[in-house]
DNA sequence: CGCTTGACGTACA
DNA sequence: TTGTACGCCAAGC
């Protein structure tokens, strides 16, 4: 195992750490791919966040609570359908703006105020 | 082997 | 103020 190998991926762990986090998220709760991204001292990996998810959808985790940070359903798309990530979070108690929002300021929850340090 | 895209977010012009 | 550019990591073509 030469040194170039390490340096080959410098974040090998990042779609594990993701899924970990989104695993962790509690039901009526949402998080945002910004937060996640910062709670694995990446913060400017947000879009990374997205890609992980993209493959966690297929790994059972709830993906559905992860949002952007205007609480839109950026991944809604992904689900299936337009209204299914959303039904999935009403279905949970999430209430929504007038815009289709989350609202954010009743359901953000931020792993780095929940979990501990990565 | 290299460029483009992708479920974001911030900085700068 | 709005619009454009960049960063980050991984995967697709």
């Amino acid at each position: 195992m030469a040194a170039e190998d390490a340096a080959a991926t410098p974040h090998p762990d990042f779609f594990d750490r993701v899924w970990a986090v989104v695993d962790r998220i509690p039901p009526g709760c949402v998080t945002t791919y910004g937060d996640i991204a910062e709670y694995l001292s990446l913060r400017s990996a947000a879009r990374t966040v997205g890609w992980a998810l993209n493959a966690a959808a297929a790994s059972g985790l709830p993906a559905h609570r992860v949002v952007n940070r205007f609480g839109a359903l950026s991944g809604s798309r992904h689900f299936g359908g337009p209204h299914v990530m959303e039904d999935l979070l009403r279905n949970e108690g999430v209430t929504f703006d007038e815009d289709g929002c989350v609202r954010m300021d009743r359901h953000r929850w931020r792993p780095m105020d929940h979990l501990p340090p990565a």
